[in-house]
DNA sequence: ACATTATTGAGACGGCGTTATCACACCCGG
DNA sequence: CCGGGTGTGATAACGCCGTCTCAATAATGT
Protein backbone atom coordinates (compact mmCIF):
# COMPACT_ATOMS: atom_id res chain seq x y z
CA UNK A 1 0.00 0.00 0.00
CA UNK A 2 0.71 3.79 -1.03
CA UNK A 3 2.71 5.30 2.13
CA UNK A 4 2.64 9.01 2.68
CA UNK A 5 6.79 10.46 2.50
CA UNK A 6 7.86 12.95 3.24
CA UNK A 7 10.02 13.62 -0.67
CA UNK A 8 6.77 12.70 -2.14
CA UNK A 9 4.99 15.83 -0.46
CA UNK A 10 8.35 17.82 -1.19
CA UNK A 11 7.71 17.04 -5.24
CA UNK A 12 4.23 17.48 -4.89
CA UNK A 13 4.93 21.22 -3.10
CA UNK A 14 7.14 21.77 -5.48
CA UNK A 15 4.55 21.63 -8.50
CA UNK A 16 2.40 24.01 -6.23
CA UNK A 17 4.80 26.43 -5.55
CA UNK A 18 6.54 26.69 -9.36
CA UNK A 19 3.23 27.52 -11.37
CA UNK A 20 5.28 26.45 -14.31
CA UNK A 21 6.53 23.49 -16.07
CA UNK A 22 9.75 21.77 -14.87
CA UNK A 23 12.00 19.18 -15.98
CA UNK A 24 12.62 16.47 -13.36
CA UNK A 25 16.60 18.40 -12.27
CA UNK A 26 14.21 21.44 -11.52
CA UNK A 27 11.82 19.46 -9.53
CA UNK A 28 15.05 18.17 -7.56
CA UNK A 29 16.10 21.66 -6.98
CA UNK A 30 12.71 22.50 -5.99
CA UNK A 31 12.27 19.83 -3.80
CA UNK A 32 15.46 20.40 -1.65
CA UNK A 33 14.39 22.58 0.23
CA UNK A 34 11.68 21.03 2.02
CA UNK A 35 13.63 17.79 1.80
CA UNK A 36 17.06 17.87 1.61
CA UNK A 37 18.50 14.36 1.35
CA UNK A 38 16.00 13.88 -1.57
CA UNK A 39 17.52 12.19 -5.18
CA UNK A 40 16.77 12.37 -8.69
CA UNK A 41 15.81 8.71 -8.50
CA UNK A 42 12.95 9.67 -5.65
CA UNK A 43 12.40 12.29 -8.30
CA UNK A 44 11.55 9.84 -11.04
CA UNK A 45 9.76 7.99 -9.48
CA UNK A 46 7.14 10.46 -7.86
CA UNK A 47 7.04 11.80 -11.26
CA UNK A 48 5.90 8.36 -12.59
CA UNK A 49 3.32 8.23 -9.92
CA UNK A 50 1.64 11.76 -10.19
CA UNK A 51 1.80 10.87 -14.16
CA UNK A 52 -0.02 7.88 -13.59
CA UNK A 53 -2.34 9.49 -11.02
CA UNK A 54 -3.19 12.10 -13.49
CA UNK A 55 -1.93 15.15 -11.24
CA UNK A 56 0.48 16.08 -13.27
CA UNK A 57 1.29 15.94 -17.20
CA UNK A 58 4.07 16.12 -19.39
CA UNK A 59 4.99 19.40 -21.98
CA UNK A 60 7.53 17.43 -24.37
CA UNK A 61 10.10 20.11 -26.46
CA UNK A 62 12.53 19.31 -28.68
CA UNK A 63 16.04 18.38 -27.81
CA UNK A 64 15.20 18.96 -24.17
CA UNK A 65 14.25 16.99 -21.18
CA UNK A 66 10.57 16.60 -20.68
CA UNK A 67 8.84 19.08 -18.02
CA UNK A 68 5.80 18.37 -16.18
CA UNK A 69 3.32 20.68 -15.05
CA UNK A 70 0.22 20.08 -12.48
CA UNK A 71 -2.43 18.59 -14.86
CA UNK A 72 -6.30 19.96 -15.13
CA UNK A 73 -5.70 23.25 -16.57
CA UNK A 74 -7.28 25.09 -19.16
CA UNK A 75 -5.92 24.72 -22.79
CA UNK A 76 -2.84 26.87 -23.15
CA UNK A 77 0.54 26.52 -24.49
CA UNK A 78 3.91 27.38 -23.70
CA UNK A 79 7.37 29.55 -23.91
CA UNK A 80 10.37 28.52 -23.66
CA UNK A 81 13.19 31.30 -22.74
CA UNK A 82 16.38 30.39 -25.16
CA UNK A 83 18.55 31.75 -22.24
CA UNK A 84 17.37 30.41 -18.51
CA UNK A 85 15.68 27.55 -20.77
CA UNK A 86 12.88 27.93 -18.08
CA UNK A 87 9.52 27.02 -19.38
CA UNK A 88 6.15 29.14 -19.03
CA UNK A 89 2.31 28.95 -20.27
CA UNK A 90 1.17 31.42 -22.11
CA UNK A 91 -2.63 31.21 -22.14
CA UNK A 92 -5.03 31.20 -25.19
CA UNK A 93 -4.69 29.46 -28.21
CA UNK A 94 -5.66 30.56 -31.63
CA UNK A 95 -8.45 29.76 -34.17
CA UNK A 96 -8.36 28.25 -37.34
CA UNK A 97 -5.66 25.50 -36.36
CA UNK A 98 -8.45 22.45 -37.70
CA UNK A 99 -7.57 24.35 -41.23
CA UNK A 100 -4.07 23.79 -41.51
CA UNK A 101 -4.54 20.09 -41.54
CA UNK A 102 -4.13 18.99 -44.74
CA UNK A 103 -7.32 17.12 -45.86
CA UNK A 104 -8.32 13.40 -45.42
CA UNK A 105 -5.71 13.42 -42.52
CA UNK A 106 -7.09 13.81 -38.79
CA UNK A 107 -6.47 15.85 -36.36
CA UNK A 108 -5.97 14.93 -32.89
CA UNK A 109 -3.74 17.59 -30.53
CA UNK A 110 -1.68 20.28 -31.53
CA UNK A 111 1.49 22.14 -29.69
CA UNK A 112 2.29 25.77 -29.93
CA UNK A 113 5.76 26.31 -29.01
CA UNK A 114 7.29 29.99 -28.62
CA UNK A 115 10.72 30.77 -28.63
CA UNK A 116 12.30 33.88 -26.94
CA UNK A 117 13.45 35.59 -24.04
CA UNK A 118 12.31 35.97 -21.07
CA UNK A 119 11.21 39.13 -19.24
CA UNK A 120 14.18 37.89 -16.45
CA UNK A 121 16.68 37.57 -19.04
CA UNK A 122 15.68 40.57 -20.91
CA UNK A 123 15.51 42.59 -17.91
CA UNK A 124 19.44 41.09 -16.79
CA UNK A 125 20.61 42.56 -19.99
CA UNK A 126 21.04 39.67 -22.54
CA UNK B 1 39.21 20.20 -51.26
CA UNK B 2 35.60 18.41 -51.33
CA UNK B 3 35.07 15.55 -53.65
CA UNK B 4 31.51 14.80 -55.31
CA UNK B 5 30.93 11.53 -54.37
CA UNK B 6 27.91 8.75 -55.44
CA UNK B 7 27.09 8.77 -51.53
CA UNK B 8 26.57 12.70 -51.33
CA UNK B 9 24.71 12.49 -54.11
CA UNK B 10 22.70 9.83 -53.04
CA UNK B 11 21.50 11.93 -50.07
CA UNK B 12 20.83 15.09 -51.61
CA UNK B 13 18.75 12.63 -53.86
CA UNK B 14 16.93 11.56 -51.34
CA UNK B 15 15.81 14.99 -50.10
CA UNK B 16 14.75 15.85 -53.30
CA UNK B 17 12.80 12.67 -53.89
CA UNK B 18 11.11 12.67 -50.74
CA UNK B 19 9.64 16.18 -50.42
CA UNK B 20 9.09 15.46 -46.74
CA UNK B 21 11.61 15.87 -43.23
CA UNK B 22 13.23 12.60 -42.69
CA UNK B 23 15.48 11.34 -39.97
CA UNK B 24 18.86 10.70 -40.23
CA UNK B 25 17.48 6.87 -40.54
CA UNK B 26 14.77 7.49 -42.98
CA UNK B 27 17.77 9.35 -44.90
CA UNK B 28 19.77 6.28 -44.54
CA UNK B 29 17.06 4.22 -46.18
CA UNK B 30 16.02 6.39 -49.34
CA UNK B 31 19.42 7.00 -50.12
CA UNK B 32 20.12 2.89 -49.95
CA UNK B 33 18.54 2.51 -53.07
CA UNK B 34 21.30 5.06 -54.80
CA UNK B 35 23.92 4.17 -53.11
CA UNK B 36 23.59 0.49 -51.65
CA UNK B 37 26.81 0.59 -49.32
CA UNK B 38 26.15 3.79 -47.62
CA UNK B 39 26.35 3.62 -43.53
CA UNK B 40 24.87 5.89 -41.52
CA UNK B 41 28.07 7.42 -40.68
CA UNK B 42 28.29 8.95 -43.48
CA UNK B 43 24.21 9.79 -43.11
CA UNK B 44 25.11 11.98 -40.87
CA UNK B 45 28.59 13.68 -42.54
CA UNK B 46 26.44 14.22 -44.88
CA UNK B 47 23.66 16.18 -42.78
CA UNK B 48 26.20 17.93 -41.44
CA UNK B 49 27.82 19.27 -44.49
CA UNK B 50 23.93 20.24 -45.80
CA UNK B 51 23.28 22.18 -42.92
CA UNK B 52 26.34 23.71 -42.77
CA UNK B 53 25.55 24.90 -46.51
CA UNK B 54 22.07 25.84 -45.47
CA UNK B 55 20.99 23.53 -48.31
CA UNK B 56 18.61 21.83 -45.57
CA UNK B 57 17.18 22.86 -42.46
CA UNK B 58 16.23 21.15 -38.58
CA UNK B 59 12.88 20.06 -37.97
CA UNK B 60 12.76 19.28 -34.35
CA UNK B 61 10.37 17.09 -32.19
CA UNK B 62 10.14 16.07 -29.06
CA UNK B 63 10.81 12.70 -28.21
CA UNK B 64 12.26 12.02 -31.46
CA UNK B 65 15.38 12.09 -33.52
CA UNK B 66 15.51 15.31 -35.49
CA UNK B 67 13.99 15.78 -39.06
CA UNK B 68 15.65 17.62 -41.56
CA UNK B 69 14.27 18.96 -45.05
CA UNK B 70 15.39 21.23 -48.00
CA UNK B 71 15.90 24.45 -46.87
CA UNK B 72 14.23 27.69 -48.46
CA UNK B 73 10.91 26.94 -48.29
CA UNK B 74 8.52 29.56 -47.77
CA UNK B 75 7.29 29.56 -43.63
CA UNK B 76 5.01 26.29 -42.92
CA UNK B 77 4.60 24.15 -40.21
CA UNK B 78 4.47 19.99 -39.65
CA UNK B 79 2.47 17.37 -38.94
CA UNK B 80 3.18 14.20 -36.97
CA UNK B 81 1.22 10.87 -37.98
CA UNK B 82 1.24 9.00 -34.63
CA UNK B 83 1.10 5.40 -36.06
CA UNK B 84 3.72 5.45 -38.96
CA UNK B 85 6.03 8.74 -37.48
CA UNK B 86 6.26 10.34 -40.82
CA UNK B 87 6.16 14.11 -40.68
CA UNK B 88 4.26 16.33 -43.43
CA UNK B 89 4.43 19.68 -44.27
CA UNK B 90 1.76 21.80 -43.35
CA UNK B 91 0.86 24.78 -45.60
CA UNK B 92 0.47 28.34 -43.98
CA UNK B 93 0.55 30.04 -40.39
CA UNK B 94 -1.67 31.87 -37.85
CA UNK B 95 -2.38 35.75 -37.32
CA UNK B 96 -1.63 36.03 -33.40
CA UNK B 97 0.58 34.81 -32.89
CA UNK B 98 2.57 37.67 -31.43
CA UNK B 99 -0.19 38.28 -29.34
CA UNK B 100 0.04 34.77 -27.61
CA UNK B 101 3.74 36.14 -25.98
CA UNK B 102 3.31 37.65 -22.35
CA UNK B 103 3.96 41.14 -21.92
CA UNK B 104 7.63 42.02 -21.92
CA UNK B 105 9.17 39.00 -23.13
CA UNK B 106 10.85 38.98 -27.12
CA UNK B 107 9.20 36.37 -29.24
CA UNK B 108 12.10 35.10 -31.45
CA UNK B 109 10.51 31.93 -33.05
CA UNK B 110 7.37 29.70 -32.83
CA UNK B 111 6.57 26.40 -33.82
CA UNK B 112 3.03 24.59 -34.38
CA UNK B 113 2.72 20.77 -34.48
CA UNK B 114 -0.30 19.19 -35.03
CA UNK B 115 -0.51 15.76 -34.09
CA UNK B 116 -3.08 13.02 -35.60
CA UNK B 117 -3.06 10.24 -38.20
CA UNK B 118 -2.43 10.71 -41.68
CA UNK B 119 -3.93 9.39 -44.98
CA UNK B 120 -1.93 6.98 -45.73
CA UNK B 121 -2.64 5.36 -42.09
CA UNK B 122 -6.21 5.94 -42.21
CA UNK B 123 -6.88 4.13 -45.61
CA UNK B 124 -5.05 1.27 -44.57
CA UNK B 125 -7.88 0.84 -41.63
CA UNK B 126 -5.88 2.42 -38.47
C1' DA C 1 48.16 5.95 -64.93
C1' DC C 2 49.79 7.50 -60.48
C1' DA C 3 50.17 9.52 -56.19
C1' DT C 4 47.85 12.18 -53.01
C1' DT C 5 44.48 12.79 -49.85
C1' DA C 6 39.47 13.42 -48.83
C1' DT C 7 35.85 10.14 -47.97
C1' DT C 8 33.83 6.00 -46.56
C1' DG C 9 31.91 2.09 -43.53
C1' DA C 10 31.85 -0.68 -39.42
C1' DG C 11 32.16 -0.62 -35.03
C1' DA C 12 33.79 1.54 -30.75
C1' DC C 13 32.90 5.28 -28.03
C1' DG C 14 30.68 9.25 -25.35
C1' DG C 15 26.94 12.05 -23.47
C1' DC C 16 22.59 12.50 -21.64
C1' DG C 17 18.34 11.33 -19.60
C1' DT C 18 16.18 7.72 -17.40
C1' DT C 19 15.67 3.27 -14.97
C1' DA C 20 17.41 -0.71 -12.23
C1' DT C 21 19.93 -2.39 -8.26
C1' DC C 22 20.48 -3.07 -3.46
C1' DA C 23 21.40 -2.09 1.20
C1' DC C 24 19.39 0.81 4.49
C1' DA C 25 15.64 3.84 6.46
C1' DC C 26 11.15 4.67 7.92
C1' DC C 27 6.02 4.38 7.53
C1' DC C 28 2.11 2.10 9.39
C1' DG C 29 -0.93 -1.63 11.17
C1' DG C 30 -1.04 -4.35 14.87
C1' DC D 1 6.74 -0.14 20.03
C1' DC D 2 7.71 -3.78 17.01
C1' DG D 3 7.99 -6.12 12.57
C1' DG D 4 7.39 -6.53 7.63
C1' DG D 5 7.40 -4.46 3.71
C1' DT D 6 7.40 -0.13 0.97
C1' DG D 7 10.25 3.90 0.03
C1' DT D 8 14.68 5.98 -0.38
C1' DG D 9 19.43 7.35 -2.05
C1' DA D 10 23.84 6.56 -4.38
C1' DT D 11 25.48 4.76 -8.11
C1' DA D 12 25.76 1.54 -11.81
C1' DA D 13 23.69 0.25 -15.92
C1' DC D 14 20.85 1.14 -19.72
C1' DG D 15 19.15 2.90 -24.40
C1' DC D 16 19.34 6.05 -27.70
C1' DC D 17 21.73 9.41 -30.79
C1' DG D 18 25.30 11.03 -32.67
C1' DT D 19 30.45 11.38 -33.21
C1' DC D 20 35.04 9.43 -33.54
C1' DT D 21 38.61 6.00 -35.07
C1' DC D 22 41.05 3.84 -38.46
C1' DA D 23 42.06 0.96 -42.18
C1' DA D 24 40.38 0.63 -46.76
C1' DT D 25 38.51 2.98 -50.81
C1' DA D 26 38.04 6.09 -54.45
C1' DA D 27 37.99 10.96 -56.41
C1' DT D 28 40.95 14.54 -58.06
C1' DG D 29 45.41 17.12 -60.17
C1' DT D 30 49.14 16.10 -62.80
Amino acid sequence: MERNTAQRAAVRQAFEESGRPMSPKEVLDAARPHAPSIGIATVYRAIKTLLEEQWISAVEIPGEPARYEVAGKPHHHHFLCRHCSKMYEVQGCLAGIRALAPAGFRLEAHHITLYGVCEDCLSAGR
